[in-house]
DNA sequence: ATTGAATCTGACACCGGTGTCATAATGCGT
DNA sequence: ACGCATTATGACACCGGTGTCAGATTCAAT
């Protein structure tokens, strides 16, 4: 079995390659009878194009980067998925970079990524979407890059948003609306822009029902288990306890049922918790976690859709799209009994 | 900035890009004052080769492809970064290649990967290393591809094993010898070669300690959560209800944890439970979970490595390294109470 | 039939590296 | 100083595609 090139298909159907390579790229100008002639012969032979000769004839890779640093697998998962649904359809392929760099080193890395791997764009993910100093090299570079889930605005590029602050109003409503007044807030990992829009989304609704902020009950967290259970512990420890805790994350409320378990608090009659992402865990524990579920697949699918259109036609050079939180509520919210 | 080639490299050195490509891939025959001279030109001008003119010269893509279907996102997470490492090392790159198609359009469907990728090998972890038809496949295309945790040998591959019935058999006698007579078993999906590795050391224990398989408590999961919940329900509505249950993976064990709080039987006081994986889930749920830690990482990237290996030295033919499973014990397991 | 424009087709250079082989430069023994 | 073996270097073709441009063919209009 040699291998089939277009010079065997070209010597095969009688023509020559460059008439070949119009065929492959539907390229005007070819009659019907040589199209029909070139194709049967591609069926022929069962002739597959070399990508990497076409890249290097276009001086492209049909490689998109995935840059990202999530304490969570499930999110990473989804991410990879809905970009690798998006590479598909345009037939490039997804090389995924996870990276735990920040400022300079960060910068030295994806450079490095860059001129190694010759990435024709990049998506960003939390929470270097909003990382001003990358996304300035990559301007300055002119590389292609889609930001998935940025909290800043940036006027020249792809962003597919979320709008968490809205999204983290709508679940504190809940709970106010549950009756609970005292409710706890842990905060995500300082680096990801995310944590302060959902803290801003909390603090917003609180206010709206003239209740204050205590700094008391609201904890550092860094998204992982760990912190969380450690937050919890200080929360739940706290001379006035609160009724209800928000968690920045599943992972983090799943910490926070765990030291309640501890403690013989009992959800959701003593405590109600909420998070936020929807995480495989937040319905993997008992009781199930009330959370918000963003639509990470699509909104990553539209980015790297965005993204490869805007390599290939330079036309599309700002796209903005914003998508919804949806309130999933399961057994760990319930209404305060009045004592 | 115009962009840097050899032909640039080579006639800033005052040299042939032959000689450039010979000091870049440290061939013999320079002179060290050329070599010097070369060198010299990539840190003045920034040089970095074009990998895909690379791959085209020398018909190579340096992808390896990474073929998987697992419903656990930390054992896919783990996976990739054992992976992704060993690749970096050897400066190739990794495509991730998730699949859930079986027989023949799981052959078609890498058939197509490799023909449109070009990918230079495979790692297949499970279920796919174990499935005959796709390694017949590759071995017939002559793609050098590595297996992880494979159970069935093959005798011309790289297979990176566990010894799953080995640690099964570990994790049943450790509730055995807390005193366990009656021990429920869930199974995992029929696909995984694993699944019935697990279920032979289960056996194996119980046999040592003379004690029948009861199949009415030995429940046909498939690794889901979902239905590590109706297997729990099943065996714990049972007649005779289990003092314990093994469950094949920690995401079923989490769900046989979550049923016994609804029907309010306490863990460990009343029942143990063991899962294996040692999935993040397994410490974030309380009680956590005993359970079996496989070096997932390791074992990819020393499937990886090996493979690249081959593929560069055309040397190795034959690799196997078996990983020890290591026994992760936690508060799901109690001694049973002597009533 | 003739002409001009529109449509088709192929020769050839090129993308940025690597392999082959001939030739130039060096080292060494006598 | 000479000859010979060894090392160092470069010219050139090639990997498998694509862009450019000139030449060939077709077609409609006169």
């Amino acid at each position: 079995m040699e291998k089939v090139t277009i010079n065997s298909v070209a010597k095969y159907a009688g023509v020559s390659k460059k008439t070949v390579s119009r065929v492959l790229n539907n390229e005007p100008n070819v009659s019907p009878a040589t199209r029909e002639k070139v194709e049967a012969a591609f069926k022929e032979l069962d002739y597959r194009p070399n990508p990497i000769a076409r890249g290097l004839a276009h001086n492209r890779s049909f490689i998109i980067g995935c840059l990202y640093d999530n304490p969570s697998k499930s999110y990473i998962t989804r991410v990879q998925s809905g970009a690798l649904e998006a590479c598909q359809k345009y037939n490039y392929n997804l090389l995924i970079h996870p990276c735990e760099l920040r400022g300079e080193e960060l910068i030295d890395n994806v450079a490095s990524l860059l001129s190694t791997s010759r990435l024709d764009g990049i998506v960003l993910t939390p929470p270097f979407s909003d990382q001003p100093e990358l996304v300035a090299f990559l301007k300055q570079k002119q590389i292609p890059y889609a930001r998935v889930a940025p909290v800043t605005l940036d006027d020249e590029s792809i962003s597919i948003r979320s709008n968490d602050t809205q999204a983290a109003y709508q679940i504190t409503n809940l709970l106010l609306e549950l009756g609970h007044k005292r409710i706890a807030f842990i905060k995500g990992h300082p680096d990801h822009s995310v944590t302060e829009a959902r803290f801003a989304g909390y603090k917003q609704a609180l206010k709206e029902h003239q209740i204050d902020v205590d700094l008391e009950i609201v904890a550092e967290g860094n998204f992982s288990y760990h912190s969380g259970e450690d937050s919890a512990r200080r929360i739940l420890n706290h001379a006035k306890p609160p009724s209800a805790v928000f968690a920045s994350n599943d992972y983090m409320a799943a910490a926070v049922l765990k030291v309640a378990s501890q403690l013989s608090i009992s959800v959701p009659e003593q405590l109600s918790i909420v998070g936020f992402d929807n995480a495989p865990i937040a319905r993997h524990i008992w009781p199930g976690l009330t959370t918000i579920a963003q639509p990470v697949e699509e909104m990553t699918y539209t980015a790297v859709s965005k993204l490869v259109e805007k390599i290939n036609t330079s036309d599309i050079d700002i796209y903005y799209e914003t998508f919804p939180g949806k309130l999933i509520t399961r057994e760990s919210t319930a209404a305060l009994k009045t004592k």
